[in-house]
DNA sequence: CCATGCGGGGGCT
DNA sequence: AGCCCCCGCATGG
């Protein structure tokens, strides 16, 4: 594995090496002759799927950057956890430097209510939870299964494929929200296409990105402007940065108040969802939408790591488009065309609960083909051909991709490690950062560091 | 204190 | 039946 660590970091990437395998956490076998496994994620967004270590500490721990609760789904072999969206001003504030506040919600509910009832730091009003609808209007979920060796991680399910789990609002539509007005903020729809079509989910995303760069041409992108909640650094990572990468594009969706909520989704569901921003987005605008990112993407750790700081934060521009991207597409793609051949592995396992696992014997096939069909996704090019490369080969056979070059670009954004790291534990201090576009290094510093403590 | 998990139970579709 | 969510309880840092 810990060779993996560079390529994991492809596993931002949108094939990650989860990804090409055809597998869903409901499967009654998972791929168990796994050999390589993906960096942990910290900001995940879209359909993804990630098998880690089960030595991952963070993998243990069921981290997300995402504020996520526990959601009893009554099976204790699939952890099921919801994601509570983030915490923003209900002004609508801007901080000094143009961004807007965005908290990490308190898992725990008598903590998210004591945490409700603080006032913005920057103008004393009260805060706002604005919940997450990215996945058909609900919160984005994420399921964990502990099997054998490895630990598998899936946020939505196949079935909602045509709806992007983003976490992103929906609304955010860049233009829109430019500025927004204080309080309201007209969610709208996006504007984006709607999945529903058959479309598969060709990349809504983009459509969000580009949207969402429309605003911020190039800066913008970089995420930064989000001010997800960031963890303190402990590792350095706290970045903030957008994730492009990372998540990438997680996009939440979330809406800010549930007063609004449909409506901005409009009948589609799908499609808000998809806005995604990604976070990159403008930075005020959306703030609250925006705040997708906000929710936290610690996520910027590795760019962070690799990056350097945004120091450059004009450096960022780049990437961010591309990345955003990237990622998503091949995520989708993916994954859900293909059904998950049952795969016979020689053990199965039994989750009894979250960490607990039961091994037992199983009748196995030895091979397993996943479907190639899967990935047909042609837009994603880069997925493709790995995923090419992967369908053809049991999962045991993969090689990762370290040709793809997808990874590669993604590798560039991100590069380090990943793998190890764990975040520390401290992550619950999130603090937000908040960024607009450039200024961040400042932010980082700053003042406000909302972590839990109060302001 | 709070993050996490577990699991009962209610409500909806 | 599934899914979502609320709630209390327990554990552990």
């Amino acid at each position: 594995m810990s060779k993996s660590s560079d390529q994991f970091d492809s596993s931002d990437c949108v094939c990650s090496f989860g990804m090409k395998l055809t597998w869903d956490i409901n499967d009654p076998k998972l791929p168990q002759d796994t050999k390589q496994y993906d960096a942990f994620q910290e900001w995940t967004d879209g359909y993804v799927r990630y098998i880690y270590s089960s030595e991952d500490k963070n993998a243990q721990r069921h981290l997300s950057g995402w504020a996520m609760r526990n959601t009893n789904n009554h099976n204790c072999q699939i952890l099921k956890k919801s994601c509570l969206g983030v915490v923003v001003c209900s002004r609508n504030c801007s901080l000094p430097d143009g961004s807007k506040l965005q908290l990490r919600p308190a898992i725990c509910d008598k903590a998210r209510q004591k945490q409700q009832k603080k006032l913005c730091p920057n103008c004393n009003s009260a805060l706002e939870l604005i919940p997450c609808r990215g996945h058909s209007g609900y919160p984005v979920t994420n399921f964990w299964r502990v099997d054998g060796k490895a630990i598998f991680f899936q946020p939505g399910r196949y079935h909602d494929m045509a709806f992007p789990n983003i976490h992103q609002l929906t609304m955010e539509g860049p233009e829109r929200f430019s500025i927004i007005a204080e309080s309201n903020f007209p969610i709208q729809t996006q504007h984006y296409p709607p999945f529903q079509n058959t479309e598969p989910y060709k990349f809504p995303y983009d459509t969000h990105t580009t949207a969402a760069m429309a605003d911020a041409p190039s800066s913008l992108q970089k995420p930064a402007n989000h001010r997800l909640y960031m963890t303190r650094p402990p590792c350095g990572y706290d970045f903030a940065v957008p994730g492009y990468l990372g998540s990438g594009p997680y996009p939440t969706a979330l809406y800010k108040d549930p007063s609004s909520p449909q409506t901005e989704t409009e009948p589609n569901k799908s499609g808000s969802s998809l806005s995604g921003v990604p976070h990159g987005t403008s930075p005020l605008g959306s703030h609250e939408r925006s705040y997708t990112e906000t929710t936290g993407k610690h996520h910027g750790w590795k760019q962070i790591l690799s990056k350097g700081a945004y120091g450059e934060r004009g450096d960022y521009s780049q990437l961010p488009t591309n990345t955003n991207h990237h990622y998503y597409n091949s995520d989708y793609p993916c994954r859900y065309t293909g059904p998950a051949p049952a795969t016979p592995a020689a053990l199965q396992t039994i989750i009894t609960t979250t960490t607990k696992v039961s091994y037992q014997p199983c009748p196995k096939p030895s091979v397993v083909k996943y479907g190639e069909n899967i990935y047909d996704v042609k837009g994603l090019s880069n997925c493709n051909s790995i995923l090419e490369d992967a369908s053809s080969n049991s999962y045991s056979d993969l090689k990762i991709p370290e040709d793809s070059g997808v990874i590669k670009s993604a590798l560039s954004y991100q590069d380090t490690l990943p793998a190890k790291i764990e975040r520390s534990e401290n992550f619950e201090g999130y603090r937000y950062s908040s960024y607009s576009s450039n200024s961040y290094p400042e932010r980082m510093s700053h003042p406000f560091r909302y972590d839990s403590g109060e302001y």
